[in-house]
DNA sequence: GTCTATAGATAGATAGAC
DNA sequence: GTCTATCTATCTATAGAC
């Protein structure tokens, strides 16, 4: 997602053709490189994985990665950011696709199957965050927690209005039902195996529970 | 918890007084290690954690931790079976409490406070066992395998003794369930502050949604 | 039981050829 | 853009003094 500009901008006027195509070819190259290393990450670690392993796994050697990205740090920092991207933009995707008078309940059940659907549909990249971010040092972090806020500022939106309308109990704590929920819909990617059912059944399981319970009648 | 029998049974015969001295201050080393490495497992994971930090922490230099565990990894993994045995001990010690006429939604019940009292109570082994685990090379992870299966298995027999006496709705599916419930426990760790509330406060809220679901009236 | 010193392995990153 | 070669740092673990 980011570019390296002091290259981009190098010869950007000159061969737009060429350029048009190196600069795919380089896309192609990082996008290796990220899900190499996005794999690895999730796997065994973000210490623990080397850079001549991610390097050997998206096909070159460990100096090339460095054309690429500045640093090990750079690779993960990345990681990070679109891991968050993906399950932000599929819920808003699905929430605004709704329509602004659409009802608060409903708006909670699309936010919850688009936050399962960006989860699992890039399992690599979110796992890789999930399992890494709180062990990372604070640099690092800090860098991926503006996203991190304003993700989880669009849920406590969405849940305060949801219990505005009566959609969710009043005596329920939204802070520990935000952290609750997103945090269950965030477990999912440590035991969800896709052959054993779809995304969307899974979704449809895990609504049943929160709106409802397991209790009977209810 | 595993001590080192070679030593132990060295001088058993003579001097009981001097060996139970020494056994104790032992343990009382081995703590040490075991809480300064479980604190830096959590924080900075397992392959980022140097033996000269645990050290540190635990006051001493890093080749006298040697004398107490034969390497790195046989910390990690005591570790992680210690974390285990806190929370499986605490849930078996509520469930049979309430003796063997007990209702099935009550040994539920208690088999939650159980285990976020155990967890949140030795946070910083549970955290380090549920943040490294996944990551951890694959003879580590087999090690901890015999407990962790005793352990679902001990809630797989809960959830099933529960829907079957009604407590629980016959359209869910038990193995999600339990997946799904020990999951969102677990990652209290990530975000409970003691300070801002009892574990008994935050095990009926949480109580309160999986059982009766989040919407109203129910 | 803890120390100091160090062996031996391997990591991230850089330099320069092609 | 990718390669090989390598610098420098730092790691786990061991050896032997005390």
């Amino acid at each position: 997602m980011r570019e390296p500009e002091s290259r981009k901008t190098a010869k950007a006027v000159q061969e737009p053709n060429k350029r048009r195509k190196a600069a795919s070819q380089e896309h192609v190259t990082r996008r290796k490189i990220l899900d190499a290393a996005s794999d690895l990450f999730r796997d065994k670690g973000y210490a623990s994985t080397t850079l001549r392993q991610i390097a050997d796994a998206a096909g070159m050697q460990a100096g090339s990665v460095y054309y690429h990205f500045e640093s090990k740090d750079a690779i993960v920092s990345e990681i990070l950011d679109l891991g968050i991207t993906y399950v932000f933009d599929e819920v808003k995707r699905r929430v605004e696709k709704l329509g602004p008078g659409a009802e608060p309940k409903a708006r909670l059940e699309v936010a919850i199957d688009g936050h399962l659907s960006g989860l699992l549909s890039h399992e690599s990249f979110l796992s890789a965050n999930i399992r890494n971010y709180g062990q990372l040092p604070e640099d690092l972090r800090k860098k991926n927690v503006p996203l991190r806020r304003a993700y989880v500022g669009y849920w406590d939106a969405l849940l305060l209005e949801a219990q505005k309308a009566g959609a969710i109990r009043a005596d329920l704590d939204l802070k520990i039902l935000r952290l609750f929920t997103i945090g269950s819909l965030n477990w999912t990617v440590e035991w969800h195996k896709p052959d054993k059912g779809s995304i969307e059944e899974l979704s449809m399981q895990i609504k049943s529970i929160l709106f409802d319970g397991i209790s009977p009648v209810g």
